[in-house]
DNA sequence: TATAGATCATCGAAATATTCGATGATCGTG
DNA sequence: CACGATCATCGAATATTTCGATGATCTATA
């Protein structure tokens, strides 16, 4: 046993017991860490620009695809739509985005990026890719390929929200 | 390897230009989602056992570290001290872990697993491995751990909460 | 050794965030 | 036109997290 508890033990564990469970240093376990890690990363530099990761996605989305309802967005977001409304009052009230009544369905608000919006759109993009290119300085290029091409492969069977139509 | 997905073609666009925007797209985001539907999956998975994740972390802590109070508990789990408070009455009504003042400081609560914790902690981690093993279907072994590597990798600066000592 | 200051677990209140049920407007169907 | 479904919205009910305070205990030090 030797659990000596409160002093150092030396030398069994260099990288820590911790990383060997089953659990603890699992890949889907460090997966999840790295996630939460890197949301936080991207949140806090998105803070500086008054965004939240909610509001950068939104932006995106909307700039991608140009407008789309609330609906959707609640989809792509997997969020409640009740959630939606609040996130889309705080960009329209800062002229980042725009409601327009579908005149195809007038029920829908489609979501529409602002000039505003898509100025700091771009600024948002470029805070979101140095904290990546930071947070992922120990791979080299190829790695990230690779990682990400992972990731891709991984998740598609469950991407409905990327999915353009 | 030979994952070359990665190429502009007919096909690629199929996953909609969604996947090329510069947030929606890029390995931090992936990764952020990945790790959330993981954690669901695992989250999931473990309800059958009446389990949380959190649970699931604290039977693992307290199984490697054989004990550890529940100040060093929060900093693992990075949750405020006020929460261990309740997540461990929880495991402590049900008989998984016991609460042991440590005779070397009264003030401290020693987190300790019981018979019972650690037999249910040995169903949830096959549980939580059969959902990984499916989660990760889509990569080879080898892959897989390309994968867990380019995470520790990445993560190992930052962690602190997996460190023995 | 007495005392001041820090740490630990805990509690309860305050602040945040999420979920749920209901509503008015509008659509599509027949 | 009437019916049921969908969309955005609201407000209430829940859930979760954060914060401040407290009693017990430790450490340092004078």
């Amino acid at each position: 046993m030797t659990s000596d508890s409160g002093s150092v033990e030396p030398g069994a564990d260099r990288l820590g017991a911790l990383a060997d469970d089953a659990v603890l240093g699992s890949t889907g376990y460090l997966l999840l860490k790295a996630g939460v890690h890197v949301g936080h990363a991207i949140e806090q530099a998105m803070r500086d620009l008054g965004l939240s990761m909610r509001d950068l996605l939104v932006l995106s989305f909307a700039a991608v695809l140009e407008g789309m309802s609330q609906q959707e967005l609640s989809e792509r977001l997997g969020l409640d739509p009740t959630l939606v409304v609040g996130l889309v009052d705080g960009l329209e009230e800062r002229d980042l985005v725009r409601r327009e009544k579908d005149p195809d369905d007038r029920r829908r608000n489609m979501v529409v990026l602002t000039e505003e919006g898509a100025r700091l759109r771009s600024q948002a993009i470029e805070a979101a890719t140095a904290v990546q290119d930071d947070y992922l300085a120990p791979l080299s290029d190829q790695q990230r390929t690779v990682l990400r091409s992972m990731l891709f492969d991984v998740m598609s069977p469950r991407l409905p929200w990327l999915r353009s139509s």
